[in-house]
DNA sequence: CTGGAGTAGATGAGGTGTCAACGATTTCGT
DNA sequence: ACGAAATCGTTGACACCTCATCTACTCCAG
């Protein structure tokens, strides 16, 4: 017996309350702050630093899909968008036929080198001036604890 | 001097990575868990429930977007959508001409019932128990932190 | 070397979010 | 009472995300 009960007790609801409105607000004001500073999305501005950080400029589209765990629909169709907007430009794969480089084009490459310290700036800014040093740990210790919890789960 | 640095440090940015990819991972799950077990969008499921929860099932347009922080055209989008999908109606506002009053159809408070505490279990599956109540407790006064932080910034 | 399974990626449809502009009231100062 | 300003809500354009489906290529067993 003993099902779970159907609702939050309160201390778990106001902790999960305030988890989640903390999360909207951070990203939100995060991703507009991208927009006006950048003229970018805060797709385009992933995409661009995952591109530049790890793969030096230039990827395959699937493993940059990975590279921010997206899916790989998702990532097309936003290189898609990019390429129009000129960001990043999509080359040949010599070794297969099926594939797709994606490079940062110079434009894409300028941008991402503005946009970034920015952006570091508004996350320090809103995120970790607003813990101490200790709290911030524990903030990370505890998200990597739940994302843990979550891949050992099905789904 | 001492500009702030440009990057944040590796402890700070292991704490923002594993914060944002639980916090993307978690939501995402939770709404495509949302979507597969009732047929709602996540935005059907928090219209609904804020809609039933603090207005018993009827609210003016505008307190419904504060409700839940939306913008009052995200919400107008969203209620037209729904009431094409049958699971709220628009009925017109005696005391104010230019207002509409917002209604959750039968259909609507069942699907809600339904879907409520399915949502509830999954919050409990993927968040609350990867945490011991101590922790979740931490996290919640923490994200509090974040949040009281963030309103008292411009922007 | 051939046929089937798997992989890389593109694409179309439909739901969703944002921004700016708008129409229709209500409210308020004078 | 009257006009300006604020408020309530809608709309259109556009960017974005997901899902299902499709093509084209690679890989491998026989």
């Amino acid at each position: 017996m003993d099902a779970p009960p159907h609702w939050l007790d309160p201390e778990q609801k106001v902790a999960w309350d305030n988890f989640i409105r903390m999360q909207e607000t951070l990203i939100g004001r995060l991703s507009r702050r991208v927009q006006t500073d950048s003229g970018m999305s805060a797709s385009d501005y992933i995409v661009l630093a995952s591109l530049t950080e790890r793969g030096g400029g230039r990827m395959r589209l699937l493993d940059l899909a990975k590279s921010v765990e997206w899916e790989k629909s998702r990532m097309s169709h936003q290189v898609t968008r990019m390429a129009k907007r000129g960001l990043v430009a999509r080359e040949e794969c010599p070794d297969d036929g099926r594939g797709a480089f994606i490079v940062a084009t110079p434009a894409g490459c300028t941008a991402i080198e503005e946009a970034a310290p920015q952006h570091v700036e508004h996350v320090r800014r809103l995120f970790i001036e607003a813990l101490t040093p200790h709290q911030l740990s524990t903030l990370g210790r505890l998200s990597k604890r739940v994302l843990d919890h979550m891949e050992r789960l099905p789904d």
